[in-house]
This record gives structure tokens, C-alpha cells and sequence, in this order.
DNA sequence: CCATTTAATGAATCGTTAG
DNA sequence: TCTAACGATTCATTAAATG
């Protein structure tokens, strides 16, 4: 058997992730409030606040994350009064400052964008997913993301339906379990460092903009079952429920209490698995670097 | 009669450019050699002199663009090391400060991005292009890069389920274009900051790294007819080339001979074309302006 | 002459070896 | 202990070759 703990924590995460061990996060992953965006929820900083504001946060996360851990912070500076802030540039480099790497930034392309039109922009249909390290030797599963090789959108188009059931199968028995090398050889490429995901929308109380994709994909690639992922800015929840589904530990921070009870009530606080062959603890390349940082 | 002048001129950008007339050009497009990348035919400029480097040659570039002209900036960091430079990130800070308006970041999505894998990243499919101005009021003809809807919702078919489809009919009925001329009403749709093209692989004897459609696709949202298109690092002048045959003017620079050659094969310096219908000198909406700034 | 296969080639990045 | 140079890896596209 094997224990899948989900916690959902109240309060400000500054605070709250004080009393996290340290080292002890494999993926942190998470979208927080957005300059002066959410303003009803959260306090909406100011674009000028936004960098000093957030190292207090991110320190606490690279102290709580693995040697061997990953960051991926989804984030888009707002443009405003004609111009985009540069308060994202800015943090990429206060960060920097503060101790991680900034290994690689990937590009969530939002299929479907906000609508709207204006007579000096476009919509904006792109959002950076900013991957950051503690270390140059961090984990990555990159066989667990490969995807169908070369035009599979041409032939997803002639026989839409036929391909759709396949991926529909794809994503419920979602490859655990299995021996993937198998069948995935020539079949499958890697992929690139541009997403291309549709955004949710969810009709109900409260709209998750952030497609279960998205965590979905990162915990594959960065985490294995048992290992513990972190969204200090939680809202609605989708990477818990995502990381839950996926037999992930997680952790969910939100100042709302709103926030979590709405996720209390799509998990459950403890589950317990059947230990599957290969065992799910894995020796850790990495397990050196633990101790270095 | 209409008379298209393309000019190319050989020398290092940074002087050339001072013979040229203050704001006397539309659109700037122009993809500069990448840090420590061309050694073989430009330099190879270190990371972190990049800035350093670009600075005096964006003053000039400030100085010969209209006020109601823009500054397109194509670029992308390097990796090294395990990780992405920052020197990009500097650059849009310091043009900033010497009086650009970040205004948008594009994103070209190439479809074929160069091969490879690594431990610890996926092939970069994304690079920058960004987007500058001089005043808040620049010229913007977005009518001109209007998609057939058709693609795009075959696009979009791909990736989206019924009730995604439903809700983009919601959007396409959402009021805009009602004055823009008949032929293009509810057939085309706008675009979004997300370009989709391929490299073009030239196998002849130098590479066009930069695709026609790139180039086009801004000239076409930028300019007009007989409006003037710069190009400080021609290359092989696929921007330049585009420009003629777009019926702009055009100025293209290069520091090496051999370029500027090719190019001059490829383009003829004068060319005249029979005045059509709808004048191309039209009333320039954003006149007022040149004088302001 | 068209449909299909094969070959060549990049604005890449990392690890290793040489200076 | 550095930096510089080279090989290995990889895939979408185009050109050339094949049937």
C-alpha cells in the first residue's frame, strides 16, 4: 500500500510556508494573483510592488524545495496604457538575485484567448510558464511527455473522430502502471518548449483559467508517484486535484477559506494505493545534490 | 505613376545610420545577429556586452523612425549551461529607459525549430519579437492581416470540444467590423501576439533563417504603400525583398559585402507602378504627431 | 508524371576533450 | 581552473531520387 497525503492550509502562504521542511518539495507549481488582477480575491499589487512583494514568498519556496525540485511559476505582465509592465522581467532577475537559476521559460499558447479587440494590440493569447532550479541536476521524466510524432495534426484533421477516442483512452489510462518504452519508440517525439493548450472554461461558480493540462503535464515531467507537489496560490485547485488524481502528494495554500473548501470538497485528505510492480521508491539520481544545498 | 526606392548600403549600422534622415521611416523590422551566434560572418557578440553593444545603434534607430512608426525587434536568448541568458530581459529595460514604449511582445512559434536533445530541456520552438513605439498613437492596420475565419476555426476544431465551438460563434458575433469594407466581413477574423510559420530551409548558399511570411505579416500591419521600411541587419535581405515587392520603399544595411550583393541581385533600386484606385498617399490618421514628438 | 522514399540541413545545447 | 572547439543528439521541412 502506498499514502497519498493532500493538505490544504489557510492563510497567507508567506506565513504558512514557514512552517514547511525545508527540502522537502518536488514541484512547485503555481499561478499567482496577477498584478492589480484579482483585486476582489486578493489584495491586486501594484505593478511597481509586484517584485518586492514576491521574493519574500520565494524564498521560502526555494528553501522548501528539493535540491533536485523544480519552480514553475505561471505569470503574464499586464499591459497597461499602451504599454506591457516590465514587472515579470524584473522578477526574473530579482530571482536570479535571490539564488535560483532560471533554467528555461516555456510558452503556454492559449488556444482560446480572452476576446476583445483594441486599436493598438491584439489579443494576447500567450502566457510565460517560467521554469526555475536550485540546482543544474534537477529531475526530469521527459519519456512520461512525449507526444505522437510529426503530423499528427493533419491526420487528427481527416479522421477527427477516430483520432479523438484514441487520445480520450490516452488521457484516462494515462500510461502509469505500464511499461511505456515498449511501443512508444518510433512512435513518439519529444516535445518542444511551447504548449498548446486550450484554456477551461468553466461555467460554474468559479472559472478555472488554468487547464488541468498544464499541471497535469509538469507533474509528469518533473515528479514520480509518491513525490510531493506544492501550489502555494491555490484558488480553485487544479493542480491539487490534478496532482491527487495523479497519486502526487500535494499541498495547497490559499487566504481564502472560500478557496479551501471548494478544493476540501474534490479531494480527499488521505488515499491509499495498491503498490504497483516497479516500486514507486525509485532510487534518486540525484540524491548527492540534497546535501550540497 | 508611383516610384519605390530601395536602398542598400554597406557599413556598419551603427554609422550608417547617421546619415540617415530623422523620423523619415515607418517600420523597423529587423532580426540583429544573436549573442555568440554568426561568429563565422558577424563578430559574435559575448552575452554580457550585448546591451552594451545594441544601445547606441537603438539611439539612432529612436532617432530616424517617425513618430507614429514601430520598432519590431526580432530576438532570443541563448541557453548555456542549464540556462536561458538574461540578456534579453536587459535589453527591453534599458531600451525603455533610453525612450522606446515596450508595447507587445509577439510570439513566432517555429513549427520546424532545430533538433536536438538534452538532459535537461526540450528544443526551443519560440522566439521574441518585440514590439517598440515612439508615442502611444502608432500607425496599426489590422484590417490587413485579418485571417479567414475558416483556418482558424479548422484549427481550433482540433484541439476543442461542443462546447468550445459554441462559445466561438458567441465571439464571432461579438460587434467588431461592421465599417471595415464588405469583402472581408464575416470571412476573416483577427489575429492574436501567437505566429505560427515555419523556418524556411534554403539550401542554397545562404540561409534564410527569417521566413517571408514574418516580414509580410508587419508590413502589411505597419505600413502603407510607398511608406519606407528599414532593415539594419539585412542578412540575405528577406525583409528588404519582401518590402519591394510590397511596393515600399526600403533601406537595408549590412556590414558585409557579400550581402549586400546578393540582395542587389534579388531587388532592383527604382521601381514605378501605375497609381490604383484609392490613392496610396491617404490622410495619415496620427500626422498631428510628428510634430509632438 | 504523380505518389512515396530517401537524403540533407539548420539563429541548438550539452558533455567531453584539447589548449 | 579556465575557455575554445568538436561530436552526438534530434526532427520538420525541402530537394532529390525512386518506382
Amino acid at each position: 500500500m502506498i499514502k497519498i497525503n493532500t493538505k490544504l492550509l489557510l492563510g497567507d502562504c508567506k506565513e504558512i510556508l514557514k512552517t514547511l521542511d525545508s527540502n522537502s518539495i518536488d514541484l512547485i507549481i503555481t499561478s499567482p494573483p496577477y498584478a492589480d488582477r484579482r483585486k476582489h480575491t486578493y489584495g491586486g499589487i501594484k505593478p511597481e510592488k509586484y517584485v518586492e512583494w514576491f521574493l519574500p514568498i520565494s524564498e521560502e519556496l526555494l528553501r522548501v524545495l528539493r535540491a533536485d525540485g523544480t519552480f514553475i511559476l505561471n505569470i503574464k505582465e499586464k499591459a497597461e496604457n499602451g504599454e506591457r509592465h516590465t514587472y515579470v522581467l524584473e522578477l526574473i532577475l530579482a530571482l536570479r538575485k535571490q539564488g535560483w537559476l532560471w533554467t528555461e521559460e516555456f510558452i503556454w499558447h492559449k488556444k482560446n484567448c480572452y476576446p476583445g479587440k483594441w486599436p493598438n494590440r491584439f489579443r494576447d493569447a500567450w502566457e510565460r510558464l517560467l521554469q526555475f532550479n536550485k540546482t543544474k541536476k534537477f529531475k526530469m521524466y521527459q519519456e512520461e511527455v512525449m507526444v505522437p510524432i510529426g503530423d499528427w495534426a493533419k491526420d487528427r484533421l481527416k479522421h477527427l473522430n477516430e483520432v479523438d477516442k484514441i487520445r480520450d483512452n490516452a488521457k484516462n489510462g494515462s500510461g502509469f502502471g505500464k511499461n511505456v518504452s515498449n511501443w512508444l519508440n518510433r512512435e513518439k517525439a519529444y516535445p518542444t518548449n511551447v504548449l498548446h493548450l486550450a484554456t477551461e472554461c468553466n461555467n460554474k461558480n468559479h472559472s478555472a483559467v488554468f487547464p488541468e493540462d498544464l499541471p497535469k503535464w509538469f507533474i509528469k515531467l518533473f515528479t514520480k508517484e509518491g513525490d510531493t507537489v506544492l501550489d502555494p496560490f491555490m484558488g480553485s485547485g487544479t493542480t491539487i486535484v490534478v496532482a491527487q488524481r495523479m497519486k502526487r502528494n500535494s499541498i495547497g495554500i490559499d487566504i481564502l477559506p472560500e478557496y479551501i473548501e471548494i478544493v476540501k470538497n474534490k479531494t480527499s485528505p488521505v488515499q491509499y494505493y495498491l503498490v504497483e510492480e516497479k516500486g514507486i521508491y525509485e532510487t534518486n539520481k540525484y540524491k548527492g545534490c540534497t546535501k550540497i544545498c
